[in-house]
DNA sequence: TTAGCCTTGATT
DNA sequence: AATCAAGGCTAA
């Protein structure tokens, strides 16, 4: 028998397998990597990676790449969660319950005797358990994430959600590597040709074409379905929508400002740094909330939904609500093409980076796997009339129940599709199985949709989102209407 | 830049 | 008073 058997089993940082030295950003760490993440965070600092974003980490190549550290850094779990000067704060209880899961794996280990522990002492150091990027599809491991939250309950919550939602719909997407789609120039530049003007409202080219009512059959292949053309006449102005929003978020914070500057009055700066921060998860709150308006306003004036009873308009878009919101966040950051940061509905561009390292682990995980999906699409190249198809396909779900006009439903939904297939034959006639493949990234969509319902739910319970919010309101009318 | 050591300040 | 983690400092 060793003498090195499990007494520092633990006791290698996650990162570099250095010596730790004691609980930092969220876990057991050493000094150097402490260092490094709060160097990095704090500074707002971006690296790149030479070799393939893969490189190893350990104690004496650290140094190598600080790209893959901080992502290692990341990926293992280290936060930065929130103000937290001082001893015990907001980490507190999560260290203490990680402290004792570890004791009570420890004694486990002892009375179960030593031979039979499935972890040789060097090779599976904790590097191969924190194994990266898998936290998105695998439900993390029980002691590799210490929990937010202060009791025993939010705990288990967060993981039934975090297990249930991975189990019910996120098929792991097996290998499928994404087409290569080369270079098109021919097609693309006669698409992109046509569609320039059509990115100003307003300046629709094809008056000739365009009818009021019911776009006319026009044969097959030789034209950008008039469906489809309808759909981006009825699309929004994102500067219109940015500008709306902006005014409404300024506003907002602007009485949350002075409120809380008469609060703060006599305090220190601390406590108005904190303030300040709360108040960041409840503005992407009310900039959500804002986006789903206009995202009603859009439906309620966009062909075949206006013709429908408020009954069934009603159940629709209590049935799509976070689906549309995920697939206009995800528009927009394909609009974006950045990979390192992300663009909000006011315009504002946050680095990705930050973002990953403020948010939970669920939120992150979600933004991630939002990540993901951005890429998928990005590969495929979704151009903007498919987008809008998208829409109609999400918001005219024939499996909703109880609807009064549910022939007509299914009828739209079919003619969306039909409209959807002929254009990426029209458009992108070299790539025959480009329809399926953007069918495909919606069910993936959904499960997205159906993980943040689940988040913000948690959230609410919690009492975290600020309150008469439409958002709530669709959350509620979803969850006691089915 | 890195990483070891030091100071700060909250909690017990 | 002791503890502990976040953040600051500074020699390599």
């Amino acid at each position: 028998m060793d003498y090195s058997y499990d007494t520092d089993l633990e006791e290698l940082c996650p990162v570099c397998g250095d010596k730790v030295s004691g609980y930092h950003y969220g876990l057991l760490t050493c000094e150097s990597c402490k260092g490094f993440f709060k160097r990095t965070v704090q500074n707002n600092k971006r690296y790149t990676c030479a070799e393939s974003q893969d490189c190893k980490i350990d104690k004496t190549q650290r140094k190598r790449c600080p790209f893959c550290r901080f992502q290692k850094c990341l990926n293992v779990g280290m936060r930065l969660e929130g103000e937290m000067r001082g001893g015990r704060n907001k980490f507190g209880p999560m260290y203490k319950r990680d402290r004792a899961l570890k004791q009570q794996k420890k004694a486990l280990i002892r009375a179960s005797g030593l031979k039979m522990e499935a972890t040789p002492p060097l090779l599976s150091s904790p590097q191969s358990d924190y194994s990266f990027s898998t936290a998105l599809s695998t439900p993390a491991p029980k002691n590799t994430h210490p929990n937010i939250g202060t009791s025993v309950a939010p705990i288990d919550y967060e993981h039934n959600l975090y297990a249930s939602s991975s189990l019910s719909l996120s098929v792991p997407i097996p290998a499928h590597t994404p087409l290569p789609y080369p270079d098109h120039y021919t097609s693309s530049e006669h698409y992109t040709s046509a569609s320039s003007p059509e990115s100003v409202p307003g300046y629709t080219y094809v008056d000739q074409t365009r009818v009021s009512t019911s776009p006319p059959l026009a044969p097959p292949g030789l034209t950008v379905p008039p469906l489809v053309l309808e759909f981006v006449r009825c699309e929004q102005d994102e500067l219109q929508v940015q500008s709306k929003i902006s005014a409404h978020l300024a506003h907002l914070q602007q009485e949350q400002n002075s409120r809380s500057a008469a609060a703060n009055q006599e305090q220190n700066t601390r406590l108005a740094a904190k303030q300040e921060r709360l108040s960041t998860f409840g503005l992407m709150c009310h900039m959500a909330d804002q986006t789903l308006f206009s995202i009603v306003e859009w439906a309620r004036s966009c062909i075949f939904f206006k013709e429908l009873k408020v009954g069934d308009q009603m159940k629709l878009l209590h049935n799509c609500w976070s689906e549309l919101l995920v697939l206009d966040y995800i528009a927009r950051q394909l609009h974006h093409g950045k990979e390192d940061s992300v663009l909000l509905i006011t315009g504002q561009e946050v680095e990705l980076a930050s973002l990953l390292a403020q948010a939970g682990v669920t939120l992150s995980g979600m933004i991630q796997r939002g990540q993901e999906l951005v890429h998928r699409l990005q590969e495929l190249q979704l151009d903007r009339r498919e987008t809008a198809c998208l829409k109609y396909l999400i918001l005219f779900n024939p499996d909703v129940k109880l609807l009064e006009n549910q022939p007509y439903v299914e009828s739209v939904y079919e003619q969306v599709n039909a409209a959807l297939l002929e254009y990426t034959l029209y458009a992108y006639p070299q790539f025959p199985d480009r329809f399926t493949q953007i069918l495909l990234r919606l069910p993936e969509l959904r499960a997205l949709s159906t993980q943040a319902e689940d988040y913000l739910c948690y959230k609410h319970l919690s009492g975290e989102v600020p309150c008469n919010n439409l958002l709530i309101e669709m959350l509620h009318a979803k969850r006691t209407c089915i």
